[in-house]
DNA sequence: ACGATGATGAAC
DNA sequence: TTCATCATCGTA
């Protein structure tokens, strides 16, 4: 049976939430019931306030407000005027760190996964649990550390030498 | 290869 | 108040 990752999963270093989300299910529910379910293959780490590529390293700001807050919380944002990125916030507060959720086995890119689930602005800073219509389960099947790959992170050719690390992290087909 | 499209943060 | 930038995607 799949069980609920709870805000306990979440209250981990950012590289271990990360990697142990890979395998693990999306999971959305809207009002009307549908339930929608995929498994995570693709995702970003973005480790505190010295990341070059996080949007915390500019500081606490409006924006950045919820990365700095309690873990097991999303951090939604709109991107390029037009797709909504997924977020989930890890670690202690007053740490800023999150995951960017980029790829399922069904959906894959960042954009096409909130686009699809009706994801926007209006869950920022929701918990993920069953309250909000949005969570995560555990993985349904163990995965080796071996079938994860880490690469560098997309689209942040301005973050120097943060542009290197090996912060993404994809399932081996 | 390139334009769409609007919030954000920093400069003025 | 203006301006450059942007954790992307679809069309060409």
């Amino acid at each position: 049976m799949p069980v609920l990752l709870t805000k306990a999963f979440f209250e981990r270093p950012v590289l271990e939430v990360a990697q142990g989300l890979i395998g693990a299910a999306l999971v959305r529910r809207l009002a009307d019931g549908t339930t929608f379910r995929s498994m995570l293959t693709e995702v970003e780490a973005y480790d505190g306030p010295d990341d070059l590529a996080s949007h915390a390293a500019k500081g606490r700001t409006p924006r950045t407000e919820v990365m700095f807050g309690p873990a097991g919380v999303f951090y939604v944002y709109l991107i390029y005027g037009m797709h909504w990125m997924l977020n989930v916030v890890t670690g202690e507060p007053g740490y800023p760190a999150a995951v960017l959720i980029r790829g399922t086995q069904d959906i894959s890119g960042p954009g096409r996964i909130t686009s699809r689930l009706a994801i926007d602005k209006s869950l920022n800073g929701k918990p993920a649990n069953r309250s909000s219509g949005l969570w995560f389960e555990d993985r349904a099947a163990p995965i080796d550390s071996k079938q994860i790959e880490a690469t560098p992170r997309i689209g942040i050719d301005y973050a120097g030498d943060w542009a290197q690390a090996p912060y993404r992290f994809v399932l081996r087909e």
